[in-house]
DNA sequence: CGTTCCGTTTGCGCCGGCGCAAAGAGACGC
DNA sequence: GCGTCTCTTTGCGCCGGCGCAAACGGAACG
């Protein structure tokens, strides 16, 4: 851990600090502290006290929640701009999964009283915290209603695409998650198996649509994979000398 | 809908408000509407406008969230003292779910732009409002793990007890569900479908675990239940052909 | 008191996807 | 360059639980 004097350009960026004036800005980057953390490190561990309310500077960090018997759920990525850890320290004060980093970061701590302050003393810091703590709220219903309703190739596709448009860097031929990602992580973010989700990637590779490889999958036709989250017909084949109208 | 003029008593029971002092709650009081709901009532629809914020005196409300092909989701119950769809009030502003009355309700409720003058002026309700967000993301959190990883039988355990803890009542023989539930609405919480879930129920009738009726459940040994949601080994069967009631 | 309606129960057959197991393929260290 | 380690791929068999469908039973209503 390396402490660091924060970028308030960095701070600027956070959705938690929006719409804040350049005085409040001041003091929340007076009373930040950063650090450097090296990929694979624990930010925090599930069950611990929440100390700590967290953001990342650069970086990605995963949100993995552990059931009694071991098995494990990717709750979510955390991407650059992002807060982490944040809603526990205002809900119970525990910690309900592990933090840790897939990548070398750059994150910024504030400790449980200090921000708790901050939020009196500027209000719109806790109704920014609602909106995003809402807003996730919102999305992890959803994934319970695809979990609940969906085929796993469906939920697979989801996640994809949801990991498109939140880490997703245009290449090429396609887009790539920027960060590892192996199937295993697949399998523990849609409810299945990694060998389930080598199957189906396998699958959609030879069709073209993705492209994988170590820890690292590419979409190459995204517009196939919406198609097959939103469970349409067929899209696109060309032999449709045979056109039965179903599947 | 009949307005009425609110009980401060009431809102003081409301977990939103806690922390308030007398001046602050007669405010809130003022500003409140209430009104009566009847069974079947839907008090807002996926896809509104988040105009109000809601909040239950008495009653149960039942948030389902609907799928594109019309699967549905049991979201959670809510009970007296509860808010609800105040999250999304704060986040996007359009309602993410159905609000019905599965029972005859009062219900109080804020308009959006009322409720975010008070918490500008008294941080502490924003804060109440993260803290109750945050435990409720938690706890889908919690369901997403569970769904992703566990059997079904383990699910309805789950959800059995989680429901006894939110809305059981004492009665002679165990505990029962206080408000109209039916299989179906037990299978869209558990991510399965009511014949698999009256086959459950059946099952654990036929050990004496549970007692079922219609759109009713009475636990009567909750400590087995438990032991199936823990998936334990098995409590204890020692003479499960003769005589099954012996605890 | 009979009819209708809705929630529930139960039998039967099938299949998606998991468990197991082993082999393949990059990445990394020495 | 070589061995090792981890991640990935793929075959095979099995089964939990879904889909379908019919029957049952209690409540509400006229």
């Amino acid at each position: 851990m390396t402490p660091l004097s924060p970028d308030p350009a960095s701070l600027r960026g956070l959705r938690l600090f929006s719409g804040l004036d350049a005085a409040a800005l001041a003091e929340i980057v007076r009373s930040a502290q950063t650090r450097r953390i090296e990929k694979g490190t624990t930010i925090f561990s599930q069950g611990d006290r929440a100390a700590l309310c967290h953001a990342l500077i650069d970086g990605r960090v995963k949100i993995v929640q552990t059931g009694a018997d071991g098995q494990q759920l990717v709750v979510r990525y955390i991407g650059a701009g992002e807060m982490f850890g944040t809603a526990a320290v205002f809900s119970g004060g525990i910690y309900p999964a592990d933090a840790l980093a897939t990548v070398d970061c750059v994150g910024v701590h504030w400790t449980a009283a200090t921000m708790g302050e901050l939020m009196e003393r500027y209000p719109r810091i806790a109704l920014n915290a609602l909106d995003i703590v809402g807003r996730r709220l919102q999305e992890v219903q959803t994934r319970l209603r695809e979990l609940s309703t969906e085929r796993v190739e469906r939920r697979v596709a989801h996640a994809l695409l949801r990991l498109v448009r939140q880490a997703g860097r245009r290449v090429g031929n396609g887009v790539e998650i920027d960060f590892p990602l192996s199937r295993q992580d697949i399998a523990e973010m849609t409810g299945t198996t990694l060998h389930t989700v080598s199957r189906i990637l396998s699958g959609w590779e030879g069709q073209g649509i993705v492209e994988g490889g170590r820890q690292q999958v590419t979409i190459r036709q995204p517009h196939a994979l919406v198609a097959i989250a939103e469970d349409l017909p067929k899209p696109e084949k060309p032999d449709d000398a045979s056109k039965p109208g179903g599947k």
